[in-house]
RNA sequence: GGCGAGAUAGCUCAGUCGGUUAGAGCGCAUGAUUCAUAAUCAUGAGGUCGGCGGUUCAACCCCGCCUCUCGCUACCA
C-alpha cells in the first residue's frame, strides 16, 4: 500500500435545483464525513470539499417557470442545501458553489489550457434555433408532440408522459419554450473532448492499476471502456454557465458536466492558498465520494480532463455507492417520494445522529438498499437506545449511586478486564481497516460492539449485588465501565458527532485523539462526572405512523395526478384529418426483430398490398398470439428503416395508463383495406 | 439484444485463497436478571446459499446454461 502525505476528499456536488434528501446523505455525505472525521482524528492532513452545482439547463427552466433569474433559484437551493449539511454535521472544510467568480475563472482557464494544447476537436452541427429570441435551444427548451405516445408537451430529450427518451428532431410540431415560435435548424460550432483517444491509458489505469476499486465501480468502467469511448461535446449554446474564454464563442458556455467537477478544484482554491499541493502532488490521495449515477464522470471523463491538462493527479479511489430506496420505491424528486433533510430536521429535532446512524447502518454500499420508517424506529429503539444509550446510562447512574459521581480507584484487574482490553484492541483495528476500505457499515457495527461488551460486562459481574459483598471489586468494575464510555466518546466522534459531544460533556472529558482509544485511563480516579442524561430517546409508534401517513398521502397525490387524461389537442379541420389514410389490415406474419427488445417485424395485409411494418410492441404481444389479428394501420406514413428493416406504415395502438400498448381492432371481422374515417 | 451489479435465515445484510458444523444484527421462543428508557444477559429454533448441469478428493465460492431484480446501452413512427 502506498503511503500518502495528505488527502483531498470530494463529495458529488448536489444540483441546486431542489433540496436534498436521505438518499444523498446515505450514498455520499455520511460515508465521506465518517472517512474525513476519522482521518482528522488520526491527525492526517485532509481537505474535505463540497459545493453546489449551479449550472445547466434544468435550473434555467425552473427560473423561467417562476419568472425569476437562474441566480435566484440557485441562491435559494444552495442555501437550503448548505444549511442541511451544516445541521447534519457534515464537516466540510468548505462548501462552495459553481456560480462563484473563482469557479468561473478556474473552469475557464482549465478549458483554455486544454484548448491551447489542441486537445479539443471542433465540430459544426445543426441544432434548433429560436429566431425571435436569437438563441439556440437545448433539448429541454423544445416541446412538441411525442412521436411515441402522442402526448403533447413532451420535452426535446424526454417525454414525461410515456417516459421514453427522445431527441428534439423527433418531436412532431416542435415549439420553442421561450417564445412559442417554431424553431429552425441552424449551424453551430462546438468543442469536443476526444475520449476515444484516451482509451488506452484509461484502460491501463483503471483495468490494470485499480483492480481494488469496488466491483460495481470497476464493472461499470469496464463496460464503458469495452464498448468504446466517443468524443463528447464540452460546450453548449446557453447563456447560463461558464462563458468560453475564446473569441467567436458568443452565448456559449461549458457543458455542465465539464464545469462541475472542476468545482472541486475551485473550492480548494477558495479554501487555501496552497491548494496546488492538494491537486498536483503525487503524495496526495484524491478520493471522490459519489453515487452510482456519477461513475462514468468521475472514473473516466474527469480523470481524462485532469490527465490531459497535464499537471493534475488522478483519483486514487472512487467509492461510489448504489441507491437508497424509500419504503420499497425509488426516491423521486419530481414525485416527491423522499424524506427531505430540511423537513426531517424540523420533525425530528436534535435527532441528526439517529438518521446518520440508520443511514450508515443500512447504506447502499454493495447494492441498492431500502429505508423504511419501521427500520428507522427499530434501529433507534433497539440499538441506539437499548445498546449504546442504555450502557452509558447504566454506567453513569451506578457511578453516581455508589461514588457520588466520582471515579473510584480500581483495585486488582482480573481475566475479565484483560479480555475487554484485548477486545477493544481488536475492535479499534477492525474499525480502522473497515473505514480505510470504505466499509462504513461494518465499521459502525464494530463501534456498537463496545457497548455490547459493556452491557455484558455489567450483566456478568453484577455490581449491584457485589456492592454488598465485595465493594473493592465493584470499584474496578465501575472504573472499567466508565473507561468504555470514554472510548465511546472517541469512536462516536466519527459516526455520531452530536452524541459524542454530549457524552464528552457528561463525562467531563478533555481533548482526545484516535490513539487514546487504547488507553484505559482516559478518566482518572477521583474525576468528577456530570449527572446522567439520556443520549437517545425511544421513538414511539405514533411518530412513525405520522411519517407513514405523510408518504401515503404523497402516493395518493401521485396516483391522482397520474390519472389525469391528456387535454384535448388544438382544433383541426376535416381536411387535416383525411390526410391520414388509415385502413383495416390483418397481421399475416410476426417475428421478433433480433437484438431489439421492443420491436416486432410484422407482415400485414392492408387490402392495398402486403407490406412489412416494424412496430415497438414486443413487450406487450408475443408474435404467435397476434397472427390473424385485425388492426388499424396508418398506411401513407413515409417509410423508415428500423434496425435495418424498412417499415412502411404504423400500427395504431392505444396507450393505457400504465404505458402499455393495445391494438385497435374492428368489432367484427372487416374487409382488409376498409377505410377508417 | 449487448454490458455491468445483485439473488445467502422471517427482515436487513457479511462470507477472505475452493477446505471441518455457512455467520452477524434485528425479529421470534425459552430462561436469567432488576443498576438501566419494558432496557440488559444467556440459550435455542430457523438455510436445498435463485434453478439446472459441469470441473474437483472437496463448490455459497470456479465454469456453462437458465430465471428474477436494479442500472447503463441499443431499439421505439
Amino acid at each position: 500500500m502506498k503511503e500518502f502525505k495528505r488527502y483531498t476528499v470530494t463529495t458529488a456536488l448536489p444540483y441546486a435545483n431542489g433540496p436534498i434528501h436521505i438518499g444523498h446523505l446515505a450514498g455520499v455525505y455520511v460515508p465521506a464525513d465518517i472517512y474525513v472525521r476519522y482521518l482528522r482524528l488520526k491527525h492526517q492532513d485532509v481537505v474535505f470539499i463540497g459545493g453546489s452545482d449551479e449550472h445547466g439547463v434544468p435550473i434555467t427552466l425552473t427560473a423561467r417557470k417562476e419568472g425569476v433569474s437562474p441566480q435566484k433559484i440557485v441562491d435559494r437551493y444552495h442555501n437550503i442545501i448548505k444549511d442541511s449539511f451544516e445541521k447534519f454535521g457534515i464537516s466540510f472544510d468548505i462548501y462552495s458553489r459553481t456560480s462563484n467568480k473563482i469557479h468561473h475563472e478556474t473552469a475557464a482557464s482549465f478549458f483554455k489550457s486544454l484548448y491551447d494544447k489542441g486537445e479539443f476537436i471542433e465540430k459544426t452541427s445543426k441544432q434548433f434555433f429560436d429566431d425571435a429570441e436569437n438563441q439556440f435551444l437545448a433539448d429541454r427548451y423544445i416541446i412538441g408532440t411525442c412521436p411515441k405516445c402522442g402526448a403533447e408537451n413532451a420535452y426535446g430529450d424526454q417525454c414525461e408522459s410515456c417516459g421514453s427518451s427522445l431527441s428534439s428532431d423527433e418531436l412532431i410540431n416542435p415549439v420553442s419554450v421561450i417564445s412559442g415560435n417554431k424553431p429552425v435548424l441552424k449551424e453551430t460550432k462546438h468543442w469536443y473532448l476526444p475520449l476515444d483517444k484516451y482509451e488506452n491509458w484509461l484502460k491501463q489505469w483503471i483495468l490494470e492499476e485499480h483492480k481494488e476499486w469496488k466491483t460495481n465501480v470497476y464493472g461499470q468502467c469496464k463496460s464503458w471502456l469495452d464498448a468504446g469511448l466517443f468524443p463528447r461535446a464540452v460546450t453548449r449554446d446557453l447563456n447560463w454557465g461558464v462563458k468560453l474564454p475564446i473569441p467567436q464563442a458568443e452565448n456559449k458556455v461549458l457543458y455542465v458536466w465539464f464545469d462541475a467537477p472542476i468545482g472541486y478544484i475551485s473550492a480548494t482554491k477558495e479554501l487555501r492558498q496552497d491548494w496546488e499541493k492538494y491537486w498536483k502532488d503525487s503524495e496526495t490521495k484524491l478520493v471522490h465520494f459519489i453515487g452510482k449515477d456519477n461513475i462514468v464522470f468521475h472514473c473516466i471523463i474527469f480523470p481524462a480532463m485532469l490527465k490531459q491538462e497535464g499537471s493534475y493527479i488522478l483519483p486514487e479511489n472512487v467509492p461510489a455507492n448504489e441507491f437508497l430506496n424509500l419504503e420499497g420505491d425509488k426516491i423521486s424528486t419530481s414525485r416527491n417520494w423522499a424524506v427531505w433533510l430540511h423537513e426531517y430536521l424540523e420533525e425530528f429535532p436534535n435527532k441528526q445522529d439517529v438518521l446518520r446512524y440508520v443511514l450508515c447502518a443500512n447504506a447502499p454500499e454493495t447494492k441498492d438498499s431500502d429505508f423504511t420508517w419501521k427500520d428507522f424506529q427499530a434501529r433507534n429503539n433497539n440499538e441506539l437506545v437499548a445498546i449504546f444509550g442504555n450502557f452509558v446510562n447504566r454506567a453513569l447512574v451506578l457511578t453516581h449511586k455508589y461514588y457520588d459521581g466520582k471515579l473510584p480507584q480500581p483495585s486488582e484487574i482480573t481475566q475479565v478486564e484483560q479480555e475487554i482490553r484485548e477486545e477493544v484492541f481488536r475492535i479499534k483495528s477492525s474499525i480502522e481497516k473497515n473505514i480505510e476500505n470504505y466499509k462504513f457499515r461494518e465499521a459502525l457495527k464494530d463501534f456498537m460492539q463496545i457497548s455490547r461488551i459493556g452491557n455484558k460486562y455489567l450483566a456478568d459481574t453484577e455490581p449491584w449485588k457485589l456492592i454488598k459483598t465485595n465493594p473493592e471489586r465493584v470499584k474496578t468494575i465501575m472504573y472499567y465501565s466508565l473507561q468504555l464510555c470514554a472510548i465511546n466518546v472517541i469512536l462516536s466522534e466519527v459516526f455520531l458527532p452530536f452524541t459524542s459531544l454530549k457524552l464528552r460533556n457528561l463525562l467531563n472529558m478533555g481533548k482526545t485523539d484516535w490513539e487514546d482509544v487504547l488507553k484505559f485511563d482516559l478518566l482518572k480516579p477521583e474525576h468528577k462526572i456530570n449527572n446522567a442524561e439520556l443520549l437517545f430517546e425511544i421513538i414511539d409508534d405514533e411518530k412513525i405512523e405520522k411519517q407513514l401517513n405523510k408518504l401515503e398521502k404523497t402516493k395518493k397525490m401521485n396516483e391522482l395526478s397520474e390519472k389525469t387524461i391528456d387535454p384535448q389537442k388544438e382544433e383541426i379541420t376535416y381536411d387535416d384529418f383525411v390526410k391520414q389514410d388509415i385502413r383495416i389490415a390483418t397481421i399475416l406474419e410476426a417475428e421478433k426483430v433480433e437484438k431489439a427488445d421492443k420491436l416486432l417485424k410484422l407482415l400485414v395485409d392492408t387490402g392495398v398490398d402486403k407490406r412489412t411494418i416494424v412496430s415497438g410492441i414486443a413487450e406487450y404481444y408475443k408474435p404467435e398470439e397476434i397472427i390473424g389479428k385485425q388492426v388499424c394501420v396508418l398506411i401513407n406514413l413515409a417509410p423508415r428503416k428500423l434496425r435495418g428493416i424498412e417499415s412502411a406504415g404504423m400500427i395504431l395502438m392505444a396507450t393505457d395508463q400504465d404505458g402499455s400498448l393495445k391494438f385497435i381492432s374492428p368489432e367484427k371481422i372487416t374487409q382488409n383495406g376498409s377505410v377508417i374515417s
